[in-house]
DNA sequence: CGGATGGTTGAAACCGTTCAAAATCTGTGG
DNA sequence: CCACAGATTTTGAACGGTTTCAACCATCCG
């Protein structure tokens, strides 16, 4: 099979938390039978939905989500470039949740089956799974921080900051531009606000002069004061050592 | 090894998401070395930790947290009798949160290189385990609701319910009665509410006659109309078939 | 150019917080 | 069994961040 290059952040996504091989990588190229393109606001899964793969975002931002009866709406998670989610297809029962498309995207499947073999196969890339797992878990522990115990400004800023790490983990990063295709609705939704009020801390930023936006992008202009205001410490995101 | 009784709720629970044999139990009991009481309000792991053991509860409540610089403290998970946590050890780095008792409790060790050498040797233990892992996210995302988008009241009633199935499912449910613990500053920490707040929210459902409590017990008096106040469903929660 | 979507701004209402004091409970020792 | 001290719970009143409603503006795209 040709290398396509699709895969690349998935690859350096799953070999920060496990060394793979290069057989390792052949196999996983391999397994992911299916590719496929959607456009942003597309639902790729819904709720009460029986789970038979697992998916992979080659590139582009998908979003979790959990919708109470009277339509309020809560993010649970935000999937970058390289990201695997639906590993819950372990546990059989149907899907709690609906996923997103916040922008176009592309993804993979990888079928339960050939999940199953290649994690029996192949201990790191089952060790990596997990670890990817684990990680998103602790983001989502840190979400619960933003949304509890943080101000709407301090959320904001913090949300940014952790956009600007994991993007920069993967090579998504240019001279502190990162890809911002989200409506404040869609702001709004992850941090749990109002769209309205999800407006005014992020005018409030830009006034402050630690981020300008337009066009899909964000620009970090004062990263540092951003993570003082946000209370941001990495570590949550259980990155690479530097490099 | 004699069979002690302790590790009952733990079995149960692990066997509920990946059939277990015998000899499987009689290997997950000969690897668990340690075991230790912990009193209330004693911290077990502190953020900053490396982690090189996986904890088990085998009885009592024990609870996350992640705290702010200027002390605001949010829990991000509630252990209960069977739960496994801190597998995290699988990402090497450390301890993005602190682990303390709820209630007096009863915890197990299982030292990482024992963990490793058995998750390989016995694939259903470690499906078992992945699978619970996923359970604690998925339970992460409700509160991620809870916190976001429900009242107060909405969401301390989700609460109740939640402890009730997850209770019920280890048999530590009798007549509608769970152990309660929890002073109002605990519940306030797990829903993002001030304990001033959380008192008012408890006491409202009390006057509504939908629960009752006292001497760390609480009764569940109308389970309906608290799942229907809440929002509950207990989809989320992957329990296994009614029995 | 015109319609639709998304962003901004203002004012009023609301849910939850904070501060403070009183009431109640719990555990302990006498 | 009672008394007492400390911790927890309850209640009240004032305050504040966020929501809601509503109007207006900007931008994008056919």
């Amino acid at each position: 099979m040709a290398f396509t290059g699709d895969e690349e952040p998935l690859f350096r996504r799953l070999a920060q938390y496990s060394p793979l091989e290069p057989d390792d990588l052949d196999a996983l190229q391999a397994a992911v039978v299916r590719r496929r393109g959607v456009r942003a606001g597309e639902q790729l899964v819904s709720e009460g939905e029986r789970p038979d793969h697992l998916n992979l975002v080659l590139h582009g931002y998908l979003g979790r989500y959990k919708t109470l009866n009277d339509g309020r709406r809560q993010a649970t998670s935000l999937y970058v470039d390289g990201d695997v989610f639906d590993l819950r297809m372990y546990v059989l029962d149907t899907m709690d949740h609906a996923i997103c498309a916040l922008s176009d995207a592309e993804i993979a499947f990888l079928p339960r089956d050939a999940l199953l073999k290649l994690s029996d196969a192949r201990p790191r890339i089952a060790r990596a799974l997990w670890a990817a797992t684990l990680v998103n878990e602790s983001i989502m522990a840190e979400w619960l921080v933003n949304v509890g115990r943080r101000s709407a400004v301090e959320s904001f800023a913090h949300l940014v900051c952790e956009l600007y790490w994991r993007l920069r983990a993967v090579g998504a990063v240019q001279d502190g531009v990162i890809a911002f295709p989200f409506t404040q609705t869609d702001v709004a939704e992850m941090l749990a606000l109002s769209s309205v009020h999800a407006s005014r801390s992020m005018g409030r930023l830009r006034r402050d002069g630690l981020i300008r936006w337009g066009r899909r992008k964000l620009t970090i202009l004062d990263l540092p004061a951003l993570e003082r205001l946000g209370g941001f410490d990495a570590g949550y995101l259980h990155l690479p050592p530097r490099t």
